[in-house]
DNA sequence: ACGATGATGAAC
DNA sequence: TTCATCATCGTA
């Protein structure tokens, strides 16, 4: 039943190769025995020092600190006062990078996704595996046609403003 | 187009 | 301790 469970491993590789290869990944939730599955079909890079779209660009602050971590451990933070959103963190420690999930299953945007998946911020830090209940599966799908954007909402970030780290299934 | 709503980080 | 800022969403 359970296919693959990606491991530390496979985040712990450049981030925009990750974010590419997770699309087609099934985002797993386990809730008092329930399981709620999704593809996978639109994330965000947010990578590096320079990237002041990414909280890790001030440094290493307490909230930004987990980016700097370990590889395949989810980053969930509050934003807007009232919704989270759930990242997972990539690359070696050290460097800070992390992906966002904006779409999932086919509910399209962060906050949404965390209310669906019922994901608050108790599982930030923990490790993408069935310990924490909240883990990304490869089910073998090979998506046709992944679309490469800028990324929503980040017009402040200077140089790093028009990267193309959004991936898309369309 | 905009208000809700609160944590975060930096300045003072 | 105060202040501007914010990887959003729902209603309009």
């Amino acid at each position: 039943m359970r296919q693959n469970l990606l491991p530390k491993s496979f985040f712990n590789r450049p981030t925009l190769q990750v974010a590419e290869e997770l699309l087609g990944k099934f985002l797993v939730r386990e809730i008092n025995g329930h399981k709620i599955e999704g593809m996978i079909t639109e994330v965000e890079a947010y990578l590096g020092f320079d990237d002041k779209a990414s909280h890790a660009a001030r440094g290493r602050t307490p909230r930004a600190e987990v980016m700097f971590g370990s590889a395949g451990v989810w980053y969930i933070y509050l934003i807007y006062g009232m919704y989270c959103c759930l990242n997972i963190v990539t690359e070696r420690e050290g460097f800070p990078a992390a992906i966002l999930i904006r779409s999932a299953g086919g509910v399209k945007g962060p906050g949404k996704i965390c209310k669906y998946f019922h994901i608050d911020r108790a599982l930030n830090k923990k490790f993408a595996t069935t310990d924490s209940k909240l883990w990304i599966e490869d089910c073998g799908v090979q998506p046709q046609h992944i679309k490469k954007g800028k990324r929503i909402g980040v017009d402040y970030a200077g140089k790093c403003k028009d990267k193309l780290w959004r991936f898309e299934i369309p």
